[in-house]
DNA sequence: TTAGGGTTAG
């Protein structure tokens, strides 16, 4: 029979203590083998907010002999997996004290582990003899822990090997999960003989399969599965979208960004992230902010992850004012580390130096826990800025302080930072302290502080290392070419040309565009493809007389041909960013800033003439590089000439 | 009382 203790709760609610203390006086041990699911104690779980009251009512239910029942230990660990993230430690001490765990117990602690974890509860789960026998839920629950973070495909393997033994093959559920984590093991084809064998395959078993070729890189594969499935929803939208944006083909994203709307689909908070991070990459600024007009009509509901693409689409659209008006909105969300790493890149990028180390400290005092994305955007910073003390300082304190071990993109930024600075040998004794082997980007980034200090020597001698490790790395050698143009070496860049040919590296063509009412114009150096050629040449014509009059000068030095100074001349103002500027200046009204995307770096004279170009045409000119923003203004620039 | 698929920063 089972006893109920009656208690009835006063008008006024008692405190929990007082509760407590009225309820162990009322019931006694002894009698309570028996329980009602009206417990008190269980109700009183319930309203338990602090971790401190679970555990006094949990100290109370063992005294009160409740732990000899399998069901208020599962009451109580459902309680302790409920917040998020859930208080797992202690869950697991729960389970490991409970009689006769229910099967329930053991599939929703299975799912709140997500980690190698969850298979030792499985496997403790099958070898227990008293243990229930597991069901669906718990296939499902423990294969989802199987991937990157998880266990490996070996013990994945063998989890099926049971499920089909225990006739879960059919379980739609199941056979999901299964085709999820060969997509993550990047095996599309048993993922899709998975898929082709279940019987019950439904639309989440499509976006399944879909979302592994998007996942390996494969878009054509998941896109001619998008378009073969028999109806979609929003996230199979999003995950080919997605698959397009991870592998760089943003334009091609925004496209079927354009068919979902036509196809009057409507995105959410996970489609417009993908979507803004297509803009801020194509510096698409009309189609970033009208997603941020959406985000607001369509009354989505801001998220860490959204506020952190929309503040890195406005920042790397060239609007580090908008993107800081943003973050500063107290409305939004900034628990997480990711809002604030926008801010800090967007700064970064900006060459926005001080601020970024403002915000830094500020996220400091909001005991917001860095990342080491924070310290590559911090370090950037502090490169950008000279800030080299405030730079050694924060790269000391990562591990010192924060716990983050520096990796090699730390390191780089060191290199970077020290070397552009002038230490040479400082950023050199930094690689040979590094406890990794340094690779092409490291060398790269010295190589390119030799270039920018004229040491031939050392330019050299790194060049040669970077020959070694990695013969066929372009932009290196076109690194070690202009240090010797500039010093007039010819015999020695001609070397490297033909180094490069033999080789087979082909340098990657400068490639400038700029946004215009919606359309992309992409130019190469030198190059008549567009249907303005005509007028685009003869406006840099026209263009190069009046900033000689300015008096601008081309900077010929690093020009990799011994050919005669005007010829270099030439070479020089058929560069892609000219043609854009060009292009750019022709087709918008006096008073609109003209922004430019690089993929490569801007080049000494470009750099030097838009300065000009921005004076003698009264234009603001944004252009943004492969690293970083250049804000061109009455003849300046934001960078300082320091880049 | 437990379900499954898609997101970001260098």
């Amino acid at each position: 029979m089972v006893r109920k203790v009656s208690w009835t709760v006063a008008n006024s609610k008692p405190t929990l203590p007082a509760m407590l203390q009225r309820l162990s006086t009322t019931v006694s041990p002894t009698k309570t083998l028996r329980f009602s699911s009206h417990h008190p104690l269980l109700s009183l779980l319930d309203s338990c907010k602090t971790l401190d009251q679970i555990k006094q009512a949990h100290a109370e239910m063992i005294t009160a002999g409740l732990f000899l029942h399998p069901f208020p230990p599962s009451k109580l660990l459902e309680l302790l997996l409920s917040p998020s993230p859930p208080l797992l430690p202690y869950a697991d001490l729960v389970f490991r004290h409970s009689p006769f765990p229910p099967l329930f117990s053991y599939n929703t602690l299975i799912k709140a582990h997500s980690s190698p974890a969850s298979l030792l509860l499985f496997r403790s789960l099958l070898r227990d003899p008293s243990a229930p026998l597991p069901n669906q839920y718990t296939f499902a629950f423990v294969l989802a822990a199987c991937g990157p973070e998880g266990f490996g495909l070996v013990e994945g393997e063998q989890v099926r090997g049971q499920l089909i033994r225990r006739g879960f093959e059919t379980n739609v559920f199941v056979s999901n999960v299964v085709i999820r984590m060969y997509g993550c093991w990047g095996l599309l084809d048993d993922a899709k003989r998975v898929f082709d064998e279940s019987s019950g395959r439904d639309l989440v078993s499509w976006n399944s399969l879909i979302g592994g070729y998007s996942g390996a890189g494969d878009t054509v594969r998941a896109k001619e599965l998008f378009d073969e499935m028999p109806e979609r929803d929003v996230v199979s939208w999003s995950t080919v979208i997605a698959g397009y944006v991870q592998v760089g083909c943003f334009v091609e994203g925004m496209e079927l960004f354009r068919d979902m709307q036509l196809a009057g689909a409507t995105p959410n908070e996970f489609t417009l992230t993908t979507v803004l991070a297509a803009c801020a990459n194509l510096v698409a600024l009309d189609q970033g902010r009208w997603i941020h007009i959406y985000i607001n009509k369509a009354r989505i509901k801001m998220n860490d992850r959204l506020l952190a693409g929309l503040i890195d689409m406005y920042a790397k659209c060239g609007e580090i004012e908008s993107a800081w008006k943003l973050f500063n909105d107290e409305t939004n969300p900034k628990r997480t580390v990711r809002p604030w790493n926008a801010m800090l890149s967007g700064f970064a990028i900006h060459g926005r130096s001080d601020e970024a180390v403002e915000l830094f400290e500020r996220m400091k005092k909001m005991n917001v826990l860095p990342d080491k994305v924070t310290f590559v955007s911090l370090l950037n910073a502090c490169s950008h800025g000279r800030l080299v003390n405030q730079g050694r300082l924060y790269f000391n304190s990562m591990k010192s302080v924060h716990g983050i071990d520096p990796e090699i993109e730390h390191y780089g930024c060191m290199v970077d930072l020290l070397g552009r600075a002038g230490l040479l040998k400082e950023a050199e004794e930094m690689i040979s302290t590094m406890p990794m082997a340094p690779d092409t980007i490291i060398w790269g980034a010295l190589l390119g502080a030799c270039r920018i200090h004229g040491d031939i020597e050392m330019g050299k001698r790194i060049g040669k290392l970077i020959s070694e490790v990695e013969p066929k790395h372009v932009g290196c050698h076109v690194l070690l070419a202009n240090i010797y143009s500039r010093s007039r070496r010819w015999n020695d860049a001609g070397d490297v040309r033909k180094h490069l040919e033999i080789t087979n590296g082909r340098k990657t063509p400068g490639c400038s565009s700029i946004e215009l009412n919606g359309m992309f114009h992409q130019f190469l150096v030198g190059d008549k493809s567009h249907p303005q050629t005509k007028q685009i040449y003869s406006f840099l014509d026209e263009m190069a007389i009046k900033l000689k009059i300015a008096g601008y000068a081309p900077e010929v030095g690093e020009v990799l041909l011994d050919i005669d100074e005007e010829d270099k001349e030439t070479a020089l103002s058929r560069h892609s960013e000219k043609l854009a500027i060009a292009f750019g200046l022709m087709n918008t009204s006096s008073g609109t800033p003209i922004r430019i995307v690089k993929n490569l770096r801007v080049c000494r004279d470009c750099h030097h003439a838009t300065k000009f170009i921005s004076k003698v045409y009264d234009r603001e000119i944004i252009v943004r590089d492969r690293i970083r923003f250049h804000h061109f203004k009455d003849g300046y620039c934001s960078c300082k000439d320091y880049w």
